[in-house]
DNA sequence: GAGGTAAATCGAAATATGTCGATTTATGAA
DNA sequence: TTCATAAATCGACATATTTCGATTTACCTC
């Protein structure tokens, strides 16, 4: 967890908003059948959503990855993208002990 | 509050070190006798302990104000910026509630 | 192996940010 | 009014980020 980088991820509207959504995999069609029980959502789905490009979410997504705030897993032709729950929980730790607290 | 202009001001590593920096008046040189009870620091004890240019830290603190983490107040010619507890309370808050929670 | 699909990487152009020194503005003192 | 000091603003240049389309890589199926 590289603070620096974890504020830079952050630094862009539409990289929040995906660490938003992925809190819920309703948020983004349904997977496919063979997918039904992993964890995690695919590079198609969140461009869709975000209606970016597909080299722009990719480059996103590993911006977000880069800075420890999700973690990926292939799967066959398929990343799948999930929040990390447990750096984002440190990262929360961190702001609020050091730097935001008063 | 504005999350955007406060992820921005908040994604550079002296802006954060200033913030945290103002969380004790004894992080900078002694007030003048003069403003002994005023609250906050002003732009040249900043710019002495970050070792930037003064339109450098004029700048960040103008950003980290816009951004609402900071207030100022003028005192003849000098501005003394202290932080902003309440709003940053707040920006904890939304992103504990809204971003980065589970 | 050939063809198709998902995602990553590359290269480029536009925009934004970082940072400075110089200038301007505001204020106070002589 | 003139001078000095603090801070803000301006103009510029270097670097970084955004975003795209095109290409490449990885993988699956036939």
């Amino acid at each position: 967890m590289n603070i620096d980088k974890a504020f830079a991820a952050l630094n862009n509207p539409i990289r929040r908003q995906i660490l938003v959504w992925l809190k819920d995999r309703a948020n983004f069609p349904p997977a496919l059948p063979e997918h039904a029980d992993l964890d995690g959502v695919c590079v198609a789905h969140i461009q869709e959503k975000a209606a970016l490009s597909q080299s722009t979410i990719s480059n996103y997504m590993g911006l977000l990855k880069d800075a420890g705030l999700v973690l990926s897993a292939r799967h066959g032709q398929w990343t799948f993208y999930r929040r990390n729950e447990a750096a984002i929980a440190e990262l929360m730790k961190q702001l609020s002990a050091e730097i935001l607290c008063e």
